[in-house]
RNA sequence: GGUCCCGUAGUUCAAUUGGAUAGAACGUCAGAUUCCGGUUCUGAAGGUUGGGGGUUCGAGUCCCUUCGGGAUCACCA
């Protein structure tokens, strides 16, 4: 590597210079700003101490010493404390020839130790999908992608919030005004169909508590008392002690919902590896709170209530289990965490959930460290941000939620309506046709999501997503398959070979190394968004690439060229161009079209 | 009220984790190109990084304080 090499050569400088120890990590190494000349700048002011002289001309004995030292160095320039150093146009030759053909550019290919667990997804069993979530799997298969491109073996499961009082919820709805309603005989997807029985069910109770609001009872007391809701609640105890009709009735609406999850997901272009369901994990969870009880890390109440004292860490009681024994949320989750930790003994256990549960991670963890689980410490929530419409925030209680497969309808149909205006598709099957037009339609919503860090709120604007310019999936998309454009002419018109540049003379022009320098970039990025988990790094770094080459490409010919070496190498330059657009935009989950 | 997160151009987002003159996109205005694919590119305008202190060679980034927005503090998940 060469800034091992430029850093070792700087610790030397200093060390022969002016006598001093300085510890590797403590120069900094960056990447030169577009604005100034050269490729790598270390900042000096650190050094100033040891040098006793003034920052420019601590860079220049700097500078000298690296340049006299190193036969990659060129040259350098110092502007203020800034030492910028160009490497000769052999590096970037080299660079380029080791790594043009190499489809694995930028990837760590070798799985070293534990697997990390990436929990993802886990929807509720009593309604569809929703822009909410569109936004969590997005962000949990990219981050898988991204943490298998660094060498790291990776287990995406899903959690299937499948039993609680919302399920119940939707099961007596559908059991009282359902009418023996199936997705076959409504022709409604699963998902949907139980969707629609929970919110009727929210209604009517709503109804209910405000006749008992009416008839003078306070509204907590109300909607405590609801005659629906204690029949929900009935059933809930009903189902924790296996009553047959129940659990019957259940296993159907809840095999309704998974069909309809496994159609969206599909459509989404995500996948897991594992699904865990809560009706399993909580028991695990209940033997978890029994032995925390024995061990007298746990206690009762009067009721027979369970819960943990937090109190030491600056938090509340958590209630672990009800009066009547059924177990709550957290209760699975201690079980869930258990069973992963025992099936996997994963390096990090990664849960991709909302912010609004950020409380209960904190909780979660504390508990398990309680119970004497060292493991704890592997869990890490990656929280992030709601998604907003312009319309205003959406609100599910208001009805007013996006739904995911609509969602998609929409972008899919504003995809077919832009290729019909300006795409180049003669040629293409109505089957090829409805690729492309999900390719971008998808393309457009997954980079607009993914391209914001995830721990912000962000605000989703289906029409700028879609639009052809700017910072967005189809202007990338657009660029790729220009390059393939380019690439199927050359191979055509001048029978190019693209085994091609291997000894034939070429060299750079100032844009051609600017898009190198970015190229050489891809395997940092890789690693960076794995440390930090963030795939947003991928998606603006992909856009930076793509917005030099299209300066690159508005400025200079390719195929007119007239030295038929440079058009060679204009060719390739553009070949790894889109292939790490490619890479880069598949470690999204995005697809590249080859013509649109 | 306690705890946590977020405040950056008109808007949507960046900023190499403490480094240079805080950058893009959309929109606005002016221009070049109209040729390998819709155009693409260049330039202008737009900022007291919510405000105020502090830490140091250096702060959008770290600390304190204050204001604004959000989340959470459920026998919902």
């Amino acid at each position: 590597m060469i800034e091992s090499t430029i850093v070792e050569n700087t610790a030397k400088a200093i060390n022969e210079l002016y006598d001093a120890e300085v510890k590797i990590q403590d120069i900094g190494l960056q990447k030169t700003r577009k604005e100034f000349n050269g490729d790598f700048t270390i900042v000096v002011f650190p050094f100033i101490r040891y040098s006793k002289k003034t920052p420019q001309k601590t860079a220049e004995e700097i500078g000298d010493f690296i340049v006299s030292h190193d036969e990659i160095v060129e040259k350098y320039n110092v502007i203020k404390g800034f030492l910028n150093l160009t490497l000769k146009d052999k590096f970037w030759k080299k660079f380029f020839l080791d790594n043009k053909n190499n489809s694995a550019f930028g990837f760590t290919k070798h799985f070293d130790g534990k697997p990390y667990v990436i929990e993802y997804s886990s929807p509720n069993t009593n309604k569809p999908l929703h822009l909410g979530h569109i936004r969590n799997n997005l962000l949990g298969f990219s981050l898988a992608q991204v943490l298998t491109a660094n060498g790291k073996k990776v287990e995406k499961v899903n959690l299937l919030n499948d039993r609680g009082i919302h399920i119940c919820k939707s099961m007596l709805a559908w059991e009282m005004w359902g009418n023996n309603e199936t997705p076959d005989s409504t022709g409604i997807k699963g998902d949907h169909l139980i969707g629609k029985y929970y919110v009727m069910f929210e209604k009517r109770n709503n109804e209910v508590v405000n006749k008992l609001v009416q008839r003078g009872l306070a509204q907590e007391e109300a909607e405590k008392e609801s005659p629906l809701l204690l029949e929900a609640q009935r059933l809930l105890k009903k189902w924790e002690n296996k009553d047959a009709k129940i659990v019957s009735l259940w296993k159907k609406m809840n095999a309704w919902a998974y069909e309809g999850f496994s159609d969206t997901y599909d459509r989404l272009g995500v996948s897991f590896d594992k699904f865990y369901h809560e009706s399993d994990t909580y028991l695990i969870g209940k033997k978890l709170v029994q032995e925390g009880l024995e061990q007298g890390i746990l206690f009762e109440k009067e009721d027979g209530s369970i819960w943990a004292d937090l109190s030491n860490e600056g938090l509340d009681e958590k209630l672990l289990l009800r009066a009547d024994g059924t177990s709550v949320y957290i209760t699975q989750d201690l079980g869930t965490a258990q069973l992963r930790h025992d099936e996997y003994d994963p390096e990090q256990l990664i849960y991709v959930v909302g912010n609004e549960q950020i409380y209960h991670f904190e909780v979660l963890k504390i508990i398990l460290k309680k119970l004497g689980r060292t493991w704890a410490g592997n869990i890490y929530h990656l929280s992030y941000g709601m998604v907003d419409l312009p319309e205003g925030r959406m609100k599910s209680r208001e009805g007013k939620v996006v739904d995911a497969d609509d969602l998609m309808d929409e972008m899919y149909n504003t995809a077919m309506a832009m290729t019909m205006e300006l795409g180049k598709i003669d040629g293409f099957s109505g089957q090829e046709a409805e690729k492309l037009y999900r390719i971008v339609g998808l393309g457009a919503l997954k980079y607009f999501i993914l391209k914001v860090d995830p721990q912000k709120n962000m605000l989703f604007n289906p029409e700028e997503s879609i639009d052809f310019n700017g910072n967005t999936g189809p202007f990338i998309q657009y660029t790729y398959a220009r390059i393939q454009s380019v690439l199927r002419k050359a191979v055509e018109e001048f029978s190019y070979n693209p085994a091609g540049l291997i000894n034939i003379d070429f060299s750079f022009i100032q844009k051609e190394r600017d898009i190198l320098r970015i190229i050489y970039e891809y395997p940092a990025i890789v690693q960076q968004a794995g440390e930090t988990l963030s795939p947003a790094l991928v998606a603006n770094y992909v856009y930076d690439l793509v917005k030099e080459y299209n300066q690159f490409y508005h400025d200079f010919s390719i195929l007119r060229e007239e030295d038929h070496n440079t058009s060679i190498f204009r060719i390739e330059l553009s070949v790894f161009t889109g292939m790490v657009i490619k890479s880069a935009m598949g470690l999204l989950g995005i697809e590249m079209p080859e013509r649109m």
